[in-house]
DNA sequence: AAAAAAC
């Protein structure tokens, strides 16, 4: 396949992108995730050879390394080949995207695109996965002249639009960005008969299946659709009836129960004491990589900075973050040139890396699900895994429910070097949710508080402090003088790089706060 | 409460 990307990803080592099908053997034992193989390995396993793929395919397989199909690959793919429609309960690390990808490949590889209709459609939640799912095609298709486009957020459309002109014959997308294209009728989709609905659950979460009713209403009723879910809760099991005619239901598990394959452990801390202690864990931590789950975006900012000034090889992955840096950063991590991916719950599922040592939770999720979800990022290919998580005294509710869910308790530890505490404890710092900040030097306070920076500010003509309330609205005007600008004209941000302009030595002081990208760590020792 | 996803 002719990759033809419209993203400017960075280009992955095979054997990270080939990470989501288990190698079948590296130091002599089945290196699965699935209790058949590991169970019985005396029994004869199937082959990728005696699945009806034909020679190109099973070429790029073979250099890839891989001999034996996973349980969900060898269930799903001759039905896929079939016709038939699949409904697949599996999860990350079962080999799941290859189990899609590979007939795929198979039935498209007889003809040839049109242009601006696609004749697959991937669906994917997240841009991550939508790259991962591309360099799947890219490893498998390499003996193939099939295109791929990748469209996604975040990047020019007008790129992605020029590669669909040309046609292509797999659309690897995130809903917004298709729907978007769609209704500018940059794409058409009549033509496409193959359809994937990736990591239904997730797409539940996140509230995209109005989307993806929407953009399956614009499919052709004749398509073969694949469905693929981690769980078959009520909902998800209605979305399958409503998208899939007569499916093959395939189901496979994962052997690796929390208890069994991860360690786990919880030290319960003062929210100040967090950063501290968790430099504590993995300095202690016999650890390889280690992905560090946060609840917000900014903490995740403000984390990542911490530990590379505390000398750690850190990254941080978010939604905010532009897409050229997601990428690189992913990349960066799965090559070993970080060793700690400060992320927000934009990894927590589907993105898979190989041989992750250690998952820590900076802070407890939300949603006992997620923990799972964050956990099951290590403990892969048969070798224990190690997630630690921190919690304050005020979130023993989030522990139970953790426990009440995984039906396991999670051992107390203790982080040496700093207090550890109970959940009855009181938390150190009185005021309720939000810690008294203590960054007075970077920020001039002027006796008067610091107007909002809202553009919004309405009369506040106060005399001697005048220059500090202008809005932003009067700037522009000044700046400005004659001509309106693009950016006057709200198509453009506001500047972001470009300093403070137009004052002289009268700087607003909320003009002068740090900016988001511009994270201050607040002292935490 | 938070995160993700379109400009």
């Amino acid at each position: 396949m002719s990759a033809k990307k419209t993203s400017s990803a960075p280009a992955r080592s095979a054997k990270t992108a080939a990470a989501a099908v288990p190698a079948a053997s590296i130091d002599g034992t089945a290196a699965s995730d699935t209790p058949a193989q590991t169970a019985a390995p005396e029994q004869a396993q199937p082959l990728f050879s005696e699945l009806g793929l034909s020679a190109p395919i099973q070429q790029a397989i073979d250099e890839m390394g891989y001999r034996h199909p996973t349980p969900i690959q060898a269930q799903a793919i001759p039905y896929v080949l079939m016709g038939r429609d699949v409904l697949g309960v599996a999860q990350t690390g079962t080999g799941k995207t290859a189990s899609f990808t590979l007939p795929m490949l198979e039935m498209l590889s007889g003809s040839r695109a049109r242009a601006r209709m696609p004749r697959s459609l991937i669906l994917e939640p997240t841009r991550e996965l939508a790259l991962q799912v591309a360099e799947n095609f890219v490893n498998y298709g390499k003996y193939l002249k099939l295109t791929h486009a990748l469209l996604i957020g975040g990047e020019s459309m007008a790129e992605q639009k020029e590669v669909l002109n040309r046609g292509v014959d797999v659309l690897i997308a995130t809903p917004g960005r298709l729907i978007d294209l769609f209704e500018r009728g940059g794409l058409l989709l009549t033509q496409t008969r193959l359809l994937v609905i990736d990591e239904a659950d997730r797409m539940l979460d996140m509230g995209f299946i109005p989307d993806i009713e929407k953009i399956v209403s614009m499919l052709s009723p004749l398509r073969q659709t694949m469905f693929f879910s981690a769980t078959m809760a009520p909902e998800i099991r209605r979305l399958a009836d409503m998208f899939l005619s007569n499916p093959k239901e395939i189901t496979v598990s994962r052997p690796s129960s929390v208890a069994t394959t991860i360690e786990t452990g919880l030290a319960v801390v003062d929210a100040h004491d967090k950063r501290r202690a968790l430099r504590k864990m993995l300095r202690e931590a016999d650890m390889q990589n280690a992905i560090v789950f946060c609840n917000r975006k900014r903490d995740v900012d403000v984390l990542c900075k911490s530990l590379i000034k505390h000398g750690f090889s850190a990254g941080a992955l978010h939604g905010d973050l532009p897409q050229s840096t997601r990428f690189a950063t992913l990349d960066a991590f799965k090559t070993g040139k970080l060793q700690i991916l400060v992320c927000s719950d934009i990894a927590a599922r589907g993105i898979d890396i190989g041989g992750l040592s250690h998952v820590f939770n900076f802070d407890l999720p939300f949603h006992a699900e997620d923990y799972v979800h964050r956990i099951g990022r290590t403990g892969r290919a048969g070798r224990t895994g190690h997630a630690y998580s921190l919690a304050t005294p005020d979130e023993e509710g989030l522990a139970q429910a953790i426990e009440k869910l995984t039906g396991k308790p999670i051992p107390r530890i203790e982080v040496n070097g700093v207090d550890n505490l109970d959940w009855s404890d009181e938390p150190r710092s009185a005021g309720g949710r939000r810690k008294p900040r203590k960054d007075s030097a970077a920020q001039p306070k002027s006796s008067a508080p610091a107007p909002a920076p809202t553009p919004a500010a309405p009369a506040a003509p106060a005399p001697a402090p005048a220059a500090e309330k202008a809005p932003r609205k009067g700037r522009r005007s000044d700046t400005a003088a004659s001509a309106p600008t693009r950016r006057d004209a709200g198509l453009l941000p506001p500047a972001a790089d470009q300093g403070i302009v137009g004052f002289g030595e009268d700087i607003p002081a909320f003009m002068q706060l740090p900016r988001r990208e511009k994270t201050v760590i607040p002292a935490d020792e």
